[in-house]
DNA sequence: CTGAAAGCGCTTACAG
DNA sequence: CTGAAAGCGCTTACAG
């Protein structure tokens, strides 16, 4: 060891409680919230801690205490500007409530997730948050027998005893459907969520569901997998003939981006010739370039839910499974021909 | 203690060692990379711990070790894209060297960067990577004092002892000018990133110095913060008076994107009636509704050096800082008229 | 309120 | 190669 490898030093409690003429136990009890110590041992051992730069190792706290304050983030894709901003809300929200994100990423498939989580778990993180992929019911399994309260956000699973938050994607898609109904569109094609995922499925089923009730056959439905290219594909398919859709549903903005430039390229303008709709209502929904009318997923509301959720979980060491859905809203922009009348 | 709570049972090496007959320390040495067992012992081990599904305890690990193999990481805002794509890359490229990411969202101001490193070096992270924000010096000390070495991702900072990667700033902003005069503009407005930045300031000094060798006086020079909400406002008090410029150029892809929009709201088209180039070339840049000509930081090629430097510096225990900037290069779109016979 | 001591789950010299 | 033991930096009963 060299000088320079020298100053790597650690300042411990024991450091702190020698220069406060303290027991270690007296250091470790002002730092503890709760926990009770006389005035004037708090002041010495402040003073001591300010002077030598000390600040109690969190890892050393958690093995004994058996929190960690961490919580375990899953993502599978940030291209989708749903994400980030996911991800920004829940880190300030956890951030504020002491606890912090360790990020995973993952391909959406149950297996990548299965290994990805098995290495979060052995992080001892207190809570997992899995946004938008899915789990293995034996991994489900294993974070009950640990004691980890596992969270599904913008995504359902029904009987695994994970919780879930998602939007009202049923009633959205029977919205988005309505809304096309009454601006008189009759040849009204689906560009679908990935149907592997329940949000893809739900905003398909309340859609076609309004559409079956007003006796319209839809146009064309197909699976748009959540990607920019398969769903730029679809478009470019389903304007291939001579008879065009007149209007198009997209299964999220981020899709429904790709199907306005594709629709762009081929001379259509959007909101005149074509009515389209998207599902999320990204930030980028609204700027300018696409003025996409869309259903709102609530994000912060969501996010609001899943870290009440987790956190109400790890702090009572219950984990009931509870599902929360919260209400959406249409957003009406430029994108699609807007009803006469049209009241949300 | 009921039933429920009783099954949140975590095995421990111990338990392991019992069922397989062997010490504590053999469980451990089968787990630890490059300790040695004899294959039977190996063998017994794997099944037992097989069997009842053990996992070492990485934070007890960490504990002793003194290596935690978690990185954190401080990002101001997420909502520029370039920011979620250089994430998820570092999170990938981490992951699959056996590192996790310990995320922590700070406004960009020095202070709130400085608590929110305090309360990351409580978990005893192993490096910080800071992307596009400040860090005072008095923490670049703590650090260093601490031995953790900080790399800056996408900021320079001079004389503080961290590590920066960047893109090559200065000669992107001479380039972008070299290229709107090669293309006949004359009336050439900068609105620039943010100024308290190393790259906003590198990017316009870049600009500044060609069209002041060319003895050509800039229309204007603003500060876009790089922030929408600014630089919308700088695109609009641009074309106020009859007089306007002829290219804009601006400090990332980010700000672009709302100062096309503000030029199409007023019935100008990007590329033809003005030229707009931006900085970052992030994936939106490229979809066809903006369809952006832009400086391009080639960001896996950042974030492999910044991978590359934090781990080697972790590994070797020896931070030495390192500067490293990486060539990037000009994407011609349709945003800006392209000068005939125009070679990058 | 306070200190001595045990213990969280590991890794790592140290003997054998 | 293997086991007994010390120790990483804390928290938390337990006596006083």
């Amino acid at each position: 060891m060299d000088g320079r490898l020298m100053t790597h030093t650690k300042i411990t409690s024991a450091q702190v409680a020698a220069r406060a003429g303290v027991s270690q136990s007296a250091v470790s009890r002002v730092f503890t919230p709760g926990a009770s110590a006389s005035r004037k041992t708090v002041e010495k051992v402040r003073k001591a801690a300010e002077e030598l730069g000390y600040r109690p190792n969190v890892l050393a706290r958690a093995m004994v205490s058996g929190r960690s304050r961490i919580i375990g983030v899953v993502v599978a894709y940030l291209e989708n500007q749903f994400y980030p901003v996911a991800l920004e809300l829940l880190s300030n929200a956890l951030q504020a409530r002491g606890y912090h994100i360790l990020i995973f990423t993952a391909p959406n498939s149950s297996d990548a997730v299965d290994l990805v989580v098995q290495d979060l778990m052995d992080y001892q993180i207190d809570g997992i948050i899995a946004a938008s992929v899915s789990m293995s019911s034996d991994l489900a399994h294993r974070a009950r027998t640990a004691g980890i309260p596992v969270v599904l956000f913008n995504r359902a699973q029904e009987g695994e005893g994970f919780s879930n938050v998602t939007a009202a994607n049923v009633l959205g898609g029977a919205q988005v459907a309505k809304f096309l109904l009454a601006g008189g569109h009759d040849r009204i094609a689906h560009i679908a969520g990935w149907q592997g995922s329940s949000t893809g499925r739900d905003r398909q089923a309340g859609f076609l569901a309004v559409l079956e009730n007003a006796d319209l056959e839809p146009w064309a439905v197909v699976d748009g997998m959540y990607s920019r290219a398969a769903a730029g594909a679809c478009a470019r398919d389903l304007l291939r003939g001579t008879e065009r859709p007149d209007a198009i549903f997209v299964g999220n903005d981020h899709m429904a981006f790709a199907v306005m430039d594709v629709l762009r390229a081929e001379g259509l303008m959007p909101g005149q010739d074509i009515s389209v709709v998207g599902f999320d209502d990204v930030p980028l929904a609204s700027w300018g370039a696409y003025d996409l009318t869309t259903f709102r997923q609530p994000v912060n509301r969501m996010v609001e839910s899943t870290v009440d959720i987790i956190l109400q979980q790890i702090e009572t060491d219950d984990a009931q499974p509870c599902s929360v859905e919260i209400e959406g809203e249409l957003i009406l922009r430029s994108s699609a021909r807007i009803p006469e009348g049209w009241v949300s």
